[in-house]
DNA sequence: TCTGAATAAGATATGAATTATCTTTATTAT
DNA sequence: ATAATAAAGATAATTCATATCTTATTCAGA
């Protein structure tokens, strides 16, 4: 049930890029300091990233990771679905050939049913959202937080 | 993200159980063919469910599992936190501990937010949802099928 | 042009959790 | 007694999450 430690920190270090001026090159040295996470994991994790094509790669001497997305186009979704692989709550959501039960099965139903509204709330954040002020996104977010 | 095979086991293996006469004592061997699962697996499983309460144990010859709770009254989240644990989406959810970005982290509040919403969905559901037929079941959760 | 430092890319290792299975014990009906 | 059942505990196999280590690439400066 939940995601792994690598999505939350492709999340967090996502959200560090995106407070960055826009055009920054980051490197995965400052991404996981100002993240708290393992820069040797976190390197593996922008690996994965640039593959998939949200963000681009540098190598050499200044070189980094930039946005090739704009962050407000980056759901939680992708990044999850990028690092931790297709969203789903029970291996019959996706793949038919996962489970013999299917066609048989009572309850396979419902399991689609829920993962629709998993990734629908999934999909319903964005990196940017959590680039701005901490205060101005609650309010957001929440409607009113008292 | 995925629920536990245990949990798709003891949720298929508790309808199995709705199916029959309200009152029968079912054999984990019945359950477990009945449901496609290992045996020695499910055994396992409905002692968890035991030692929850919501079944009743009864040992020795023409013993087995009665409900001691009504299928109507558990839902599918009722049984997954009793086999996997809290249901949780990332760690930050139930234990302030769990994490020390607690505070200053930007997006904890999104994953509480995103858990009710899949909390509340899979409380939408209860074991009994899933004991009558299954085309009427269908027709009941879904509204119209085609 | 060489050398070395900084960086990402790729390969490998560790550890934990999941998914079971096996064996023994306790209980009960016949 | 015997057979049938679950409970309990130990252990094994497998898979996955997590993390580190090694290699390749690029560039800046001597
Ligand atoms: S819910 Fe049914 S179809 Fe899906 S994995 Fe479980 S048994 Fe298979
Ligand atoms: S979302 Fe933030 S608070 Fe929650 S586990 Fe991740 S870093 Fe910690």
């Amino acid at each position: 049930m939940n995601i792994s430690r690598a999505s939350d920190y492709a999340i967090r270090g996502l959200v560090y890029m995106a407070k960055q001026p826009a055009g920054t090159v980051c490197f995965v040295k400052d991404i996981a300091k100002n993240t708290n996470s393992p820069a040797s994991f976190m390197s593996k994790i922008f690996q994965t990233l640039a593959k998939s094509g949200i963000v681009n790669s540098f190598t050499g001497t200044k070189g980094g990771f930039t946005f090739n997305t704009q962050p407000e186009n980056i759901t939680i979704k992708t990044v999850i679905e990028i690092i931790d692989g297709p969203i789903l709550l029970n291996r019959c959501a996706v793949n038919k050939s996962a489970c013999n039960e299917i066609g048989i099965c009572d309850v396979h139903y419902m399991w689609t049913d829920i993962r629709k509204i998993l990734i629908n709330a999934l999909n319903s954040y964005s990196i940017a959202d959590f680039a701005t002020d901490k205060k101005n996104k609650m309010e957001v977010l929440s409607g009113v937080m008292q």
